[in-house]
DNA sequence: TAGTGGTCTAGACCACTAT
DNA sequence: TAGTGGTCTAGACCACTAA
């Protein structure tokens, strides 16, 4: 008995890649494992290699190519990581049918309004030092009443209001000069300061608006907004950041793509 | 100069792990490298190896464990991918401080609100078969008119609803027996098909109930509702569920843990 | 300079899938 | 049965970090 489906799509169609050709270059510091991924990658993403298509087995590619097999199943492990690629014992190696493009993301407002052409600004409405309340300071890892940076801002697209973020951050962790602020995300110069983000913490839910979140996002009281909170981690698990943001759900949504990790 | 922050905590306790001992089944059918993953996490989860701690060089480990590096390597890359461990070239291995619970899932409602002992139930409002509209048959990748399953639900805690779930199918994909769709939930029906779930694209915003709504929901009519719309696919790639859903923002949020791909 | 992880090789045997 | 990916070994050299 099939454990399957009824509705059926052919499993593979061409076996393909044939005459594909990879640049491998071995004086690069770029290692070759990943040079294949990219140019793997890149064919899948121009149509070169269509849904469905084996890839062949690993054992020739790897003769093709000059690679020993690790190398070149590290290079398709990347790929089956991110989403592209699925491996079948006894099958072999396709491309997957409907294509995953942002695997996931620790997305930043003013980077996904800024790809969305929106022309992100923000305004800086507070930016001190204070001491941590009970809620900051679990957050962040830090003593109760510990001095924390709290960072107040408004972010507009086209002159409109789109959201309202306050952020923690311990104190010293960076220099957060204003006018900088203004002019670019917050993740920007924290990744340019040295902090590389690991993983971080989310809810999100939805409420009405009370009368001054009405007033400071142009909406009405009693409106539906969006709220996150977020604590985000860098790569040796320290809390950077703790942050409350609240959406104008009538501009704003979250948008993701997860990948389900076997 | 230092790119680093001003708050310190010392990057490294005690060499550790020196004591740890491993039980490694060779006639196993359960892989080296993931038997050496599970004990590891386990350490980790313990406590026995605390936030900070170093591992040892791969080599020693190695050799302690009479594996080969390449197989402990595999151990700890998949720690690593979990959050749980950080390599530093010239470094060391150690444990992240902060650790991650849940690195992502695609999450459930029903397995979500079980897991919160908030013993779920269902309503099935609606479940038949009919032609996709435009938007369907796009998520579904079918033609428009073709045959889908619609599958609506009240998802109730504590007697109090929760959630209206709105569902489309391909047809034929499931048998969606209107009782175990009432006793467990879609992702487990689907689970059990033998459809394992691979990636979704989600989109999650808010907005003022309508009249029918709030009725179906014991909420006031313009209270804020959460919503998600969900597309998700299976291991193949293929789009197996679509789905539009309204939650209480009163009485529930998305909450995860994201991680960031290096 | 010594020690670490990052990359790479050239094999081997096994488990699973399809025919 | 033939072909595939899954696992594992025992080395090698390199790049980076810290002292």
């Amino acid at each position: 008995m099939a454990k399957n489906r009824g509705y059926g799509r052919a499993e593979t169609t061409t076996p393909a890649l044939g005459s594909l050709d990879f640049a491998l270059d071995r004086g690069s510091p770029v290692p070759l494992y990943y040079q294949l991924a990219q140019q793997l990658e890149a064919a899948i993403e121009h149509g070169v290699l269509a849904p469905g298509n084996l890839l062949g087995n690993e054992i020739d590619l790897s003769v093709r190519l000059g690679l020993s097999r690790p190398t070149v199943r590290q290079a398709i492990q990347t790929l089956v990581d991110k989403g592209l690629l699925v491996r079948r014992r006894g099958v072999g190696t396709q491309v997957v049918h409907s294509q995953v493009k942002r695997p996931l993301e620790l997305s930043s407002l003013y980077d996904d309004l800024e790809e969305a052409g929106q022309g992100p600004t923000t305004q800086v409405v507070r930016n001190e030092l204070v001491p941590a309340a009970p809620d900051v300071a679990a957050a962040l890892g830090i003593a109760e009443g510990g001095e924390v940076t709290v960072l107040e801002r408004l972010r507009f697209t086209h002159g409109q209001p789109v959201a309202f973020l306050c952020n923690y951050l311990p104190a010293g962790l960076l220099d957060l000069d204003t006018a900088r602020l203004e002019a670019t995300g917050l993740y920007r110069m924290m990744r340019s300061a040295g902090i590389t983000l690991h993983s971080a913490h989310q809810t999100i839910g939805a409420r009405a608006a009370t009368a001054e979140e009405a007033s400071r996002l142009d909406e009405k009281e009693g409106a539906a907004l969006l709220t996150m909170q977020r604590t985000a981690y860098d790569d040796t698990g320290r809390p950077v950041e703790y942050g409350t943001h609240v959406y104008r759900a009538s501009r704003y949504a979250f948008d993701f793509q997860l990948l389900v990790r076997p």
